[in-house]
DNA sequence: GTACTGGTGTGACCGTAATCACCCGCGCCG
DNA sequence: CGGCGCGGGTGATTACGGTCACACCAGTAC
């Protein structure tokens, strides 16, 4: 069991890791560099999931970064005792296939987010990924706890940290989200930033 | 075995595709679409590669189509047969799994190109991905068959197809590629095409 | 021959998001 | 307390890539 405080390094790129991280609680985000230095985001981890675990499958190097959005509680698993435990037991296999096939559907759907020539469509769509799933169909609000800073969602869209401030700034306006402290975003009008993220309203 | 004319559909999004797909010859491009209905370029299947295997470990749909971009021959191995021999051969999970793995690796990889400012530094590195591999080291030049439209360009590195047509006609100018008729592009200068693809010179 | 289509080449124009330069407010820490 | 750094907010400016509108050419179908 590991803890993490607010940008902590969970994993590194580069390095031969050489176990899985299963995360409890806080958010992580994977995070690459182009040539030039510049940070691209690449998914977000929510609690329950897990990352790191390529190595398991190929025995290649870990290839981007995870950082620790939120202060973060981690389980490190050592790859070597699931490399075995893999062998016997064909269920952790499944769900290890199971994750990494998610995982792969998560990157697909964030790359197809960029193709939006409309930059508030983009970050309404990152938002409505970040609501609870359960709480998508309710007609009632709902909230993000401890939401990525505009910054943090700007590299996940390829966009700059202001134009993401400028997008949350109509969204306030409009009554669609709301600031709770720091700590908290509220969703105050679920229904209009879904057809803000399907195209069906303009900002 | 079946062959596919350029422009075939070899999978199709949406559909629980039973089985995968083995590309033998030619080249595959796997697309997605935006929610406004443009095309999202997401990676490329070169012979030797297959595709179609995210099914196998998550029983669930294909989440994006693949197209062939040139005449192709291509493998269809059911998946209910894959399955069964999976669970006896543990040999056959860990191929899957490496390559599932190596796709992930592949489309973090492309995710990078995306964040890069420099459009023609763009550009170069997915050229550069295209030549084989065999070719990248050594002094002399290379080429590449059968080379991506500009619009099959385009849209793996969210460009319209203008831009990349321009960008070609500087590395035309310049020397660096020269296309030879219509299925083969000659890479003459290999050297400068990656110190442009590094970002180390301008176009 | 003509017509058509797909891929490419090119100029003009324009909108928009990046950039830069600030400011503010808050929390933290010595 | 003061100072600092981080996250957020905002205006002015501008470069750059998208879009549109063409033209051109090779292949091919008839």
């Amino acid at each position: 069991m590991r803890k993490f405080a607010r940008r902590g390094i969970v994993l590194s790129a580069g390095v031969r890791e050489e176990s899985l991280c299963f995360l409890f609680e806080g958010r992580l985000q994977g995070v690459d560099f182009t040539i030039d230095g510049r940070e691209v985001g690449l998914y977000f981890v929510e609690p329950g999931d897990f990352c790191g675990e390529l190595g398991l499958f190929d025995h290649g190097p870990q290839p981007e970064y995870v950082i620790a959005l939120t202060g973060a509680v981690t389980v490190f698993i050592p790859m070597e005792a699931l490399r075995e435990v893999m062998m016997k037991q064909p269920g952790i296999v499944r769900v290890l296939g199971e994750r990494l096939a998610a995982r792969l559907r998560q990157m697909t759907r964030q790359r197809s987010l960029l193709g939006l020539p409309n930059i508030s469509q983009r970050v309404c769509c990152q938002l409505w990924m970040l609501i609870p799933e359960g709480d998508k169909d309710g007609s009632s609000g709902s909230f993000i706890n401890n939401p990525p800073t505009h910054m943090e969602i700007s590299i996940m869209l390829n966009l700059s940290r202001e134009t993401v401030t400028r997008v949350f700034q109509n969204l306030q306006m409009r009554e669609i989200v709301k600031r709770d402290g720091a700590s908290c975003l509220l969703i105050t009008d679920l229904q209009t930033l879904r057809e803000l993220a399907e195209g069906k309203q303009e900002l």
